[in-house]
DNA sequence: CACTAATCCTGGACGC
DNA sequence: TGCGTCCAGGATTAGT
Protein backbone atom coordinates (compact mmCIF):
# COMPACT_ATOMS: atom_id res chain seq x y z
CA UNK A 1 0.00 0.00 0.00
CA UNK A 2 1.82 3.03 -0.70
CA UNK A 3 2.43 5.30 1.93
CA UNK A 4 4.78 8.54 1.74
CA UNK A 5 7.89 6.49 0.96
CA UNK A 6 6.14 4.29 -1.73
CA UNK A 7 4.94 7.81 -3.32
CA UNK A 8 8.61 8.94 -3.20
CA UNK A 9 9.77 6.67 -4.47
CA UNK A 10 7.54 7.14 -7.90
CA UNK A 11 7.99 10.63 -7.57
CA UNK A 12 12.02 9.84 -8.16
CA UNK A 13 10.85 7.07 -10.64
CA UNK A 14 9.11 8.99 -13.22
CA UNK A 15 10.48 12.31 -13.00
CA UNK A 16 13.04 12.32 -14.88
CA UNK A 17 11.05 10.48 -17.43
CA UNK A 18 8.60 13.13 -17.77
CA UNK A 19 10.64 16.44 -16.54
CA UNK A 20 10.15 19.34 -19.48
CA UNK A 21 8.02 16.78 -21.92
CA UNK A 22 5.22 18.29 -23.42
CA UNK A 23 2.20 16.03 -22.83
CA UNK A 24 0.75 14.78 -25.91
CA UNK A 25 -2.76 13.49 -24.62
CA UNK A 26 -4.39 11.90 -21.41
CA UNK A 27 -6.29 8.78 -22.32
CA UNK A 28 -8.81 8.37 -19.63
CA UNK A 29 -10.60 4.83 -19.66
CA UNK A 30 -12.34 4.67 -16.32
CA UNK A 31 -13.08 7.85 -14.32
CA UNK A 32 -14.51 6.37 -11.51
CA UNK A 33 -11.82 6.84 -9.24
CA UNK A 34 -12.13 8.05 -5.39
CA UNK A 35 -13.64 11.09 -7.21
CA UNK A 36 -14.23 11.04 -10.73
CA UNK A 37 -11.52 12.14 -13.22
CA UNK A 38 -12.92 15.81 -14.49
CA UNK A 39 -14.10 15.46 -17.40
CA UNK A 40 -12.16 18.65 -18.94
CA UNK A 41 -9.07 17.98 -17.81
CA UNK A 42 -7.61 15.57 -21.34
CA UNK A 43 -8.20 18.67 -22.91
CA UNK A 44 -6.84 21.01 -19.96
CA UNK A 45 -3.40 19.00 -20.16
CA UNK A 46 -2.83 18.31 -23.68
CA UNK A 47 0.08 20.44 -25.31
CA UNK A 48 1.47 21.19 -22.15
CA UNK A 49 4.95 21.24 -20.58
CA UNK A 50 5.72 19.09 -17.48
CA UNK A 51 7.36 21.87 -15.28
CA UNK A 52 8.19 20.12 -12.13
CA UNK A 53 7.11 16.88 -10.69
CA UNK A 54 6.77 17.08 -6.56
CA UNK A 55 5.13 15.09 -3.42
CA UNK A 56 3.07 16.76 -0.83
CA UNK A 57 1.82 14.25 1.67
CA UNK A 58 0.78 11.25 -0.48
CA UNK A 59 -0.32 13.57 -3.69
CA UNK A 60 1.85 13.36 -6.42
CA UNK A 61 1.82 16.79 -8.24
CA UNK A 62 2.32 17.38 -12.20
CA UNK A 63 3.23 21.20 -12.43
CA UNK A 64 2.27 22.02 -16.41
CA UNK A 65 2.50 25.00 -18.40
CA UNK A 66 4.48 26.80 -20.74
CA UNK A 67 7.95 27.21 -20.91
CA UNK A 68 10.08 29.38 -23.28
CA UNK A 69 13.84 28.09 -23.40
CA UNK A 70 14.29 31.44 -25.35
CA UNK A 71 13.47 33.94 -22.62
CA UNK A 72 13.77 31.12 -19.80
CA UNK A 73 10.39 31.66 -18.70
CA UNK A 74 7.49 29.72 -17.03
CA UNK A 75 4.30 29.79 -16.81
CA UNK A 76 2.12 27.51 -14.67
CA UNK A 77 -1.47 26.73 -16.27
CA UNK A 78 -1.85 24.46 -12.91
CA UNK A 79 -1.04 21.21 -11.63
CA UNK A 80 -2.15 17.32 -12.03
CA UNK A 81 -3.18 15.75 -8.53
CA UNK A 82 -2.34 12.17 -8.61
CA UNK A 83 -3.30 10.35 -5.19
CA UNK A 84 -2.65 6.36 -5.26
CA UNK A 85 -4.88 5.20 -3.13
CA UNK A 86 -4.34 2.21 -1.37
CA UNK A 87 -3.70 -0.31 -4.83
CA UNK A 88 -2.58 2.26 -6.86
CA UNK A 89 0.81 2.51 -8.91
CA UNK A 90 2.36 4.35 -11.71
CA UNK A 91 4.82 2.85 -14.87
CA UNK A 92 6.63 4.72 -16.67
CA UNK A 93 6.48 2.89 -20.26
CA UNK A 94 9.14 3.31 -22.81
CA UNK A 95 7.84 3.28 -26.65
CA UNK A 96 5.25 0.87 -27.79
CA UNK A 97 2.35 0.84 -25.41
CA UNK A 98 0.73 -2.76 -25.06
CA UNK A 99 -2.88 -3.02 -24.83
CA UNK A 100 -3.90 -1.74 -21.31
CA UNK A 101 -5.68 -4.30 -18.42
CA UNK A 102 -8.40 -4.33 -16.56
CA UNK A 103 -7.67 -1.96 -14.31
CA UNK A 104 -4.89 0.35 -15.64
CA UNK A 105 -7.11 3.39 -16.02
CA UNK A 106 -5.56 6.25 -17.67
CA UNK A 107 -2.09 6.91 -19.56
CA UNK A 108 -0.34 10.31 -19.85
CA UNK A 109 1.48 10.33 -22.99
CA UNK A 110 4.43 12.50 -23.50
CA UNK A 111 6.55 13.81 -26.20
CA UNK A 112 9.25 11.90 -25.84
CA UNK A 113 7.48 8.47 -26.52
CA UNK A 114 7.17 7.74 -22.62
CA UNK A 115 3.73 6.77 -21.21
CA UNK A 116 2.96 7.01 -17.85
CA UNK A 117 0.15 4.21 -16.98
CA UNK A 118 -1.72 4.36 -13.69
CA UNK A 119 -3.46 1.11 -12.40
CA UNK A 120 -5.22 0.84 -9.55
CA UNK A 121 -7.45 -2.27 -8.62
CA UNK A 122 -9.32 -1.10 -5.94
CA UNK A 123 -9.80 2.44 -7.36
CA UNK A 124 -9.17 4.24 -4.20
CA UNK A 125 -7.11 6.60 -6.21
CA UNK A 126 -7.79 9.61 -8.07
CA UNK A 127 -6.52 11.93 -10.23
CA UNK A 128 -7.55 16.00 -9.98
CA UNK A 129 -6.86 19.29 -11.21
CA UNK A 130 -5.93 22.63 -9.61
CA UNK A 131 -5.81 25.45 -11.77
CA UNK A 132 -3.08 27.93 -11.39
CA UNK A 133 -3.88 30.92 -8.22
CA UNK A 134 -7.02 28.46 -7.12
CA UNK A 135 -7.41 26.79 -4.01
CA UNK A 136 -7.46 23.14 -3.44
CA UNK A 137 -9.57 21.94 -1.14
CA UNK A 138 -7.22 18.64 -1.20
CA UNK A 139 -4.09 20.26 -0.41
CA UNK A 140 -5.25 23.78 1.79
CA UNK A 141 -5.86 22.10 5.45
CA UNK A 142 -2.57 19.21 5.40
CA UNK A 143 -0.40 19.63 8.28
CA UNK A 144 3.48 19.91 7.86
CA UNK A 145 5.64 17.41 6.08
CA UNK A 146 7.07 14.49 8.75
CA UNK A 147 10.61 14.98 6.90
CA UNK A 148 10.31 19.04 7.29
CA UNK A 149 12.33 21.03 10.49
CA UNK A 150 8.71 22.34 11.82
CA UNK A 151 7.46 18.67 12.89
CA UNK A 152 9.02 18.47 15.66
CA UNK A 153 8.51 17.65 19.67
CA UNK A 154 7.17 21.20 20.50
CA UNK A 155 4.96 21.14 17.70
CA UNK A 156 3.38 17.55 18.24
CA UNK A 157 3.54 18.40 21.69
CA UNK A 158 1.19 21.59 21.55
CA UNK A 159 -1.14 20.22 18.90
CA UNK A 160 -2.11 17.64 21.24
CA UNK A 161 -2.69 19.04 24.92
CA UNK A 162 -6.38 18.37 25.72
CA UNK A 163 -6.51 15.50 22.94
CA UNK A 164 -8.51 12.79 24.53
CA UNK A 165 -7.47 10.65 21.35
CA UNK A 166 -5.09 7.82 20.90
CA UNK A 167 -2.18 8.76 19.82
CA UNK A 168 -2.07 6.57 17.32
CA UNK A 169 -5.65 8.08 15.41
CA UNK A 170 -3.55 11.43 16.01
CA UNK A 171 -0.03 10.88 14.42
CA UNK A 172 -2.54 9.32 11.40
CA UNK A 173 -4.81 13.05 11.23
CA UNK A 174 -3.68 14.41 8.29
CA UNK A 175 -4.27 18.08 9.84
CA UNK A 176 -1.62 16.81 12.60
CA UNK A 177 1.09 15.77 10.16
CA UNK A 178 0.80 13.76 6.47
CA UNK A 179 1.74 11.31 5.27
CA UNK A 180 2.17 8.84 8.47
CA UNK A 181 -0.23 5.93 7.55
CA UNK A 182 -1.41 2.87 9.25
CA UNK A 183 1.87 0.44 8.56
CA UNK A 184 4.42 3.38 9.69
CA UNK A 185 1.87 4.82 12.74
CA UNK A 186 2.17 1.03 14.37
CA UNK A 187 5.96 0.80 13.74
CA UNK A 188 7.21 4.35 14.84
CA UNK A 189 5.38 4.08 18.04
CA UNK A 190 7.02 0.49 18.54
CA UNK A 191 10.53 2.80 18.02
CA UNK A 192 9.81 5.37 20.40
CA UNK A 193 7.83 2.87 23.16
CA UNK A 194 4.74 4.48 23.38
CA UNK A 195 1.42 2.40 23.99
CA UNK A 196 -0.63 3.06 20.87
CA UNK A 197 -3.71 4.23 22.85
CA UNK A 198 -2.63 6.66 25.14
CA UNK A 199 -4.64 9.74 25.00
CA UNK A 200 -2.46 11.86 22.60
CA UNK A 201 -2.84 15.05 25.10
CA UNK A 202 -1.15 12.66 28.13
CA UNK A 203 2.68 11.90 25.95
CA UNK A 204 4.72 14.21 27.83
CA UNK A 205 7.26 16.16 25.24
CA UNK A 206 10.30 13.60 26.01
CA UNK A 207 8.18 10.73 24.12
CA UNK A 208 7.04 13.22 21.54
CA UNK A 209 10.83 13.77 21.16
CA UNK A 210 11.63 10.02 20.71
CA UNK A 211 8.37 9.90 18.22
CA UNK A 212 9.22 12.64 16.08
CA UNK A 213 12.77 11.03 15.70
CA UNK A 214 11.19 7.79 15.28
CA UNK A 215 8.76 8.82 12.42
CA UNK A 216 11.76 10.78 10.34
CA UNK A 217 13.62 7.80 10.43
CA UNK A 218 11.25 5.41 9.69
CA UNK A 219 10.42 7.40 6.73
CA UNK A 220 13.91 8.07 5.55
CA UNK A 221 14.82 4.69 5.48
CA UNK A 222 11.91 3.39 3.86
CA UNK A 223 12.35 6.36 1.16
CA UNK A 224 16.51 5.03 0.85
CA UNK A 225 15.39 1.68 0.60
CA UNK A 226 12.69 2.31 -2.22
CA UNK A 227 9.43 1.92 -0.41
CA UNK A 228 7.68 -1.21 1.26
CA UNK A 229 6.00 -3.65 -0.77
CA UNK A 230 2.94 -5.50 1.02
CA UNK A 231 0.38 -7.13 -2.09
CA UNK A 232 0.07 -4.95 -4.78
CA UNK A 233 2.67 -1.73 -4.52
CA UNK A 234 5.32 -1.73 -7.50
CA UNK A 235 7.32 1.23 -8.29
CA UNK A 236 7.82 3.38 -11.04
CA UNK A 237 9.68 0.59 -13.17
CA UNK A 238 7.84 -2.33 -11.97
CA UNK A 239 10.37 -3.52 -9.06
CA UNK A 240 9.43 -3.90 -5.81
CA UNK A 241 10.84 -1.57 -2.90
CA UNK A 242 12.34 -3.92 -0.42
CA UNK A 243 11.18 -2.63 3.45
CA UNK A 244 8.14 -4.61 4.13
CA UNK A 245 11.05 -7.18 5.47
CA UNK A 246 12.15 -4.99 8.41
CA UNK A 247 8.99 -4.53 9.72
CA UNK A 248 9.21 -4.94 13.96
CA UNK A 249 5.10 -5.41 14.33
CA UNK A 250 3.19 -4.53 11.66
CA UNK A 251 1.89 -8.01 10.59
CA UNK A 252 3.02 -10.10 13.21
CA UNK A 253 0.10 -10.54 15.46
CA UNK A 254 1.12 -13.24 18.04
CA UNK A 255 4.52 -13.67 17.08
CA UNK A 256 7.36 -12.53 19.61
CA UNK A 257 8.66 -8.73 20.20
CA UNK A 258 12.53 -8.63 18.96
CA UNK A 259 13.08 -7.30 21.85
CA UNK A 260 11.26 -8.61 24.86
CA UNK A 261 9.91 -11.76 23.34
CA UNK A 262 6.36 -10.87 24.68
CA UNK A 263 3.64 -12.20 21.90
CA UNK A 264 2.94 -9.02 19.68
CA UNK A 265 -1.21 -7.38 20.27
CA UNK A 266 -3.50 -6.64 17.18
CA UNK A 267 -6.51 -3.87 18.58
CA UNK A 268 -8.49 -1.91 16.05
CA UNK A 269 -8.43 1.54 16.84
CA UNK A 270 -10.24 4.07 14.44
CA UNK A 271 -11.73 0.97 12.31
CA UNK A 272 -8.33 0.47 11.78
CA UNK A 273 -5.59 -2.27 12.92
CA UNK A 274 -3.16 -1.25 15.62
CA UNK A 275 0.31 -3.90 16.33
CA UNK A 276 2.38 -3.28 19.20
CA UNK A 277 4.25 -4.69 21.98
CA UNK A 278 2.17 -4.77 25.56
CA UNK A 279 5.68 -4.90 27.33
CA UNK A 280 7.57 -2.37 25.48
CA UNK A 281 5.12 0.20 24.79
CA UNK A 282 3.60 2.15 27.75
C1' DC B 1 -14.17 22.17 17.90
C1' DA B 2 -13.22 17.16 18.98
C1' DC B 3 -14.24 12.86 17.97
C1' DT B 4 -16.56 8.65 15.75
C1' DA B 5 -18.50 6.05 12.14
C1' DA B 6 -19.64 5.33 7.39
C1' DT B 7 -18.09 5.37 2.83
C1' DC B 8 -15.76 4.35 -1.61
C1' DC B 9 -13.60 -0.63 -4.11
C1' DT B 10 -11.83 -5.25 -5.29
C1' DG B 11 -8.54 -9.10 -4.66
C1' DG B 12 -7.36 -12.52 -1.65
C1' DA B 13 -8.03 -15.49 2.25
C1' DC B 14 -10.97 -18.41 4.51
C1' DG B 15 -15.06 -21.48 5.79
C1' DC B 16 -18.44 -24.59 4.26
C1' DT C 1 -14.97 -26.13 -7.25
C1' DG C 2 -17.41 -22.56 -6.08
C1' DC C 3 -19.90 -19.75 -3.42
C1' DG C 4 -20.46 -16.41 0.36
C1' DT C 5 -18.24 -13.57 3.86
C1' DC C 6 -14.85 -10.84 5.72
C1' DC C 7 -10.83 -8.02 5.66
C1' DA C 8 -7.40 -4.57 4.18
C1' DG C 9 -6.71 0.43 3.75
C1' DG C 10 -6.53 6.65 2.94
C1' DA C 11 -8.96 10.34 3.55
C1' DT C 12 -13.27 12.72 3.16
C1' DT C 13 -17.85 13.45 4.79
C1' DA C 14 -21.66 13.27 7.78
C1' DG C 15 -23.28 12.80 12.25
C1' DT C 16 -23.03 13.19 17.47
Amino acid sequence: MPELPEVETTKAGIAPHIQDQKIRKLDVRQAKLRWPIPADLAGLVKNQTVLAVRRRAKYLLIDIGSASTATKSETLKGTIIIHLGMSGSLRVIEGKVPPPEKHEHFDICLSNNITLRFTDPRRFGACMWQAAGEDSNLLDHLGPEPLSPEFDENYLFIKSRKRTSAVKTFIMDQKIVVGVGNIYASESLFLSGINPKKAAGKVSKAKYALLTHAIKEVLAKAIADGGTTLKDFVGSDGKPGYFAQQLRVYGRAGESCITCDTPIKQITQGQRSTFYCPKCQK
